[in-house]
DNA sequence: GTCTATAGCCAGATAGAC
DNA sequence: GTCTATCTGGCTATAGAC
């Protein structure tokens, strides 16, 4: 029975792929496992995506387009900053505790090849610093927050909501905490992160 | 000519498989490129360490006894939280931009194999949260620091000293600085991350 | 201990029938 | 569009000479 391309078939293949390589990375995944895990045979894999670095990329670049709204809100949106951190904390952890895998992945990848970042960087709505820059400049000089640059301030607020999900396997080691336990820390942090942040820069 | 077994060929090799291991991964690691770049034949590889994967444990082991220590220094000393804070945070920092791979790779590769960090976590100097969430619960007790639990603030001070050195392919993107920018940022956190923390907690 | 040659396997990719 | 069978190359690992 001939399916139209624009079928569910190219769906389950994306996603299938997201799973695994998401897990195993790029050079632990096989091609096999994908087919397997989308129900289909592996030559399928080869007919819609010509190669497994095709394949690969298109995972790469939708787990990106999910993550880069993500950065945007905190750089790009005209409420206050303390409005901002609260916000971001909150979406932002909500949003990868639904997805663990995604930041990782991202980060692993942004690793191992520096030519994928020169891509995206000039195609898609890609984040950048500038508004934000503007914004905390503007604050340290009414002296509403402590001097800090506003890379600094950047740096700590991802460090502190993506680095919980990253390095999350050595600090449970090292914290000696369970699965539930880790997710009720990470629950918490939906606001402690955003008060510790705020204590951080207030006068 | 026949070399003792205690010769530097095997500390070459380690050195060889842990450049390749940390740059590549387990998976895209290979052989014969650690084997060019220790200055020997692929078949000594397996001579001296039997198989990819026991090479790969080695190396891992390796690295992760040069991450141990450091974070005991947090965990485990007798300073004043504060000191602690500081003399960490200027000490990591400088130590990693010495081995700007090593969080990352441990990272990742805790990150793909769970088992790993069973078999350390019995074995070794592995860290230990016990006496640290013993000195946070004093302090916050004796209200010199606002409350925080002795988790949520360890988390927070990996997060602000690890991510930076994890995540610097997407910050250095975001923030659009090049290379040698960002180490003068990484440089300034060695002070800025310490002020960040204390300023945070203190009353 | 060190090397060359090769076994043996496995994964990505394709040919070609339906 | 979908499948089976197969090609092809590359990789780990070992055999065996020196």
């Amino acid at each position: 029975m001939a399916k139209s391309r624009d079928n569910k078939t190219e769906e389950q293949i994306l996603k299938a792929a997201q799973e695994i390589f998401q897990s195993k990375g790029m050079d632990g995944a096989r091609m096999q496992e994908i087919a397997d895990k989308a129900s289909i045979n592996k030559a399928m894999l080869h007919y819609y995506y010509r190669s497994k670095q095709l394949l690969f990329e298109a995972v790469f670049k939708k787990a990106f387009s999910l993550l880069a709204p993500q950065l945007n809100a905190i750089l790009n949106d005209d409420s206050t900053i303390e409005e901002k951190i609260r916000s971001f904390t909150h979406n932002y952890i909500t949003f990868i505790m639904k997805h663990p895998y995604l930041p990782n992945f991202i980060i692993q990848e942004l690793n191992r090849k520096s030519q994928f970042i020169e891509e995206i960087k000039n195609n898609t709505f890609f984040p950048k610093l500038d508004k934000f820059k503007e914004q905390i400049e503007k604050e340290v000089k009414a002296r509403t927050i402590r001097p800090i640059s506003a890379e600094q301030l950047f740096i700590n607020i991802i460090s502190l909501n993506v680095f919980p999900f990253v390095g999350a396997p050595l600090i449970k080691a090292v914290a000696n905490v369970d699965n539930e336990s880790y997710k009720e820390i990470l629950e918490a942090r939906k606001k402690e992160v955003s008060e510790f942040i705020i204590n951080a820069i207030k006068k």
